[in-house]
DNA sequence: CTGAAAGCGCTAACAC
DNA sequence: GTGTTAGCGCTTTCAG
């Protein structure tokens, strides 16, 4: 157990040949070296023989490149940043890159100290995910000559993929105030959850007012309520409500509609559908919740797919790309 | 963005010092080598000035130990992998560990050809969350002299923490059972989702018939339906039934939950809460769905807190602890 | 087709 | 209190 681990010089030693040969041969390169199929079989044998693992700390060291990629990711307690997690660990194994996550806890301390952390592992690329301050990291990274993308929310500094969130919204709003229409409904609409200061809030709200401007309505401004995405918080400012109750709801996340839930829940609406709503992201669960009619699932393989070409386009100045999302209509 | 990095010699050399002294002061050991707060003060500086990053790779090869933490994952896809997959980002770092955490799809290959990986970057232990065949990675690690640790599956090679799932499972069947006799219902109970040959499965539906025992019952065998956890699994046998329909229905996991809700939303049953179930995991969502009464939530900071306990305490002999879960009962 | 040898950037003795 | 030096295990010219 505490004994030595086996190295490439033990290997040629037992395989009759040299450390290089034993580490072309290991590190998959001995195709293009031309080394022999005979010896290299015989390296092989004693590697699985002696349960030899490449040392891959000493292979970045050498080599420079570490064909490791970064992922800053804020949580992982939705199904958005979930899906986010697995395709990227998907895209980069396929790239042939080792994937390192780690969760930054909506910190924004946090995550500039897992950026500095990436970076001492001589990541390749840091793919900062709704970082609160994308172009901080963006920093860091030039600094130090590795490679950043930012998805989900966008930065001024670095390639930037994130979801149509304007046009989600302005549909999702469309199917809302087209149901208040056919149900008789002529109240106002409620906007809840997110931060004013959040981009993508803040594109989400323009959507909602250009589907009430499209049809020559006006959204009720004290119903927009950007009161944080924390369920606590949209509890509390629903209870507190001093404007008219609305005719319906539009959610801006999954976490958000936990608050609003447990809301309606409690105040005997959610069972009956009384007040229908939509909601921003995706969730199995919700989805099949009384009232929903609509839920904006972005389009995640696509936004990591653009990602990942832009990654190996070698890539890296500033743009955006907008991924429309894909709408899921209950019942 | 593409001259050579900044090394402890340069600093060395801007500080007017020896590389010796900058190692220390980086790496945080420069007290222990009683190096001056004056020198100290001045490499942090220039390193300060030179956006110096450490090479953590060339430390962790030079010095044997590299502080890294590695766990095997599953999925992201539900809120019980999420809770471990930040308890365990949360626990390492406080034990100053480098958590690296990799998803394995349910994929038995996948799962080894991950453990070689994480040993590949010398760390310092695997943690094995679910894994189909814990005792072979055990293998792996004890090979390379890796700690190993088993989370929510046990083996028989390694330290094995998971929940207690036979009591969980006698407790949800008792609410169950209990709530059937309230409102006056006789029939059968259903048992639905897992695979018979996984341990916790099994556990499960040992609880599920100790319940039925302690009251003098005998449950209905053709109604334990261990059909995988997929939810188009679940739907399709749910569809398929051929056995008179259920009173009630325990439900083996959040994921098959998925397929039995569609289920009953498309037979109409959900909306009626004509079929009251129970559900073994949580999630926020799935415990305001119409007739459920109760989901056993997993007591993940309890459980991480125990493996890092036994990590810290070196130790890594085989053993089985087993961790309550929490009840939420509904409403 | 194969081998020798020079480091990658850092740490840990050990010397002063 | 600080500097010198010998590697950690691997990759990569370059010479045969």
């Amino acid at each position: 157990m505490s004994k030595r681990r086996t190295t490439i010089y033990d290997l040629a030693t037992l395989a009759d040949t040299s450390p290089s040969v034993v580490s072309a041969v290991m590190s998959g390169s001995w195709k293009k070296r031309r080394i022999s199929e005979k010896t290299a079989d015989r390296v092989f044998k004693v590697a699985e023989e002696n349960g030899y693992s490449r040392n891959i700390q000493a292979s970045v060291l050498r080599s420079a490149r570490s064909n490791i990629v970064g992922m800053i990711l804020p949580k992982y307690d939705n199904r958005y940043f979930g899906a986010i997690a697995e395709a990227f660990e998907t895209r980069a194994r396929e790239a042939g890159l080792f994937p390192v996550i780690t969760c930054a806890q909506r910190d924004p301390d946090l995550e500039i100290a897992a950026a500095r952390e990436l970076v001492s592992y001589r990541v390749d690329a840091i793919i900062a995910t709704g970082a609160t301050d994308p172009d901080r990291i963006t920093g860091i990274c030039k600094d130090a000559g590795v490679k950043s993308f930012n998805l989900d929310l966008p930065g001024a500094l670095a390639p930037s993929v994130l979801s149509d969130n304007e046009d989600g919204a302005r549909t999702l709003t469309d199917i809302l105030l087209d149901h208040c229409a056919a149900t008789g409904r002529s109240g106002p609409l409620m906007f809840i959850g997110g931060r004013v200061a959040d981009h993508n809030t803040a594109a989400r709200i323009e959507g909602f007012r250009q589907a009430h401007r499209d049809r020559g309505l006006t959204e009720a401004t004290d119903l927009i309520l950007p009161c944080g995405y924390a369920p606590e918080k949209a509890y509390a400012a629903l209870m507190s409500l001093k404007a008219s109750t609305p005719q319906a709801i539009f959610v801006n996340s999954t976490i958000t509609l936990e608050g609003v839930i447990r809301w309606l829940s409690e105040t005997d609406r959610l069972m009956k559908g009384e007040l229908p709503f939509v909601c921003f992201d995706w969730d199995p669960f919700g989805a099949l919740l009384p009232g929903n009619l609509a839920m904006a699932r972005q389009d995640v393989p696509k936004m990591m797919s653009v990602v990942f070409d832009l990654l190996s386009e070698e890539q890296n100045t500033p743009s955006k790309v907008l991924v429309p999302c894909l709408m899921e209509r209950f019942p």
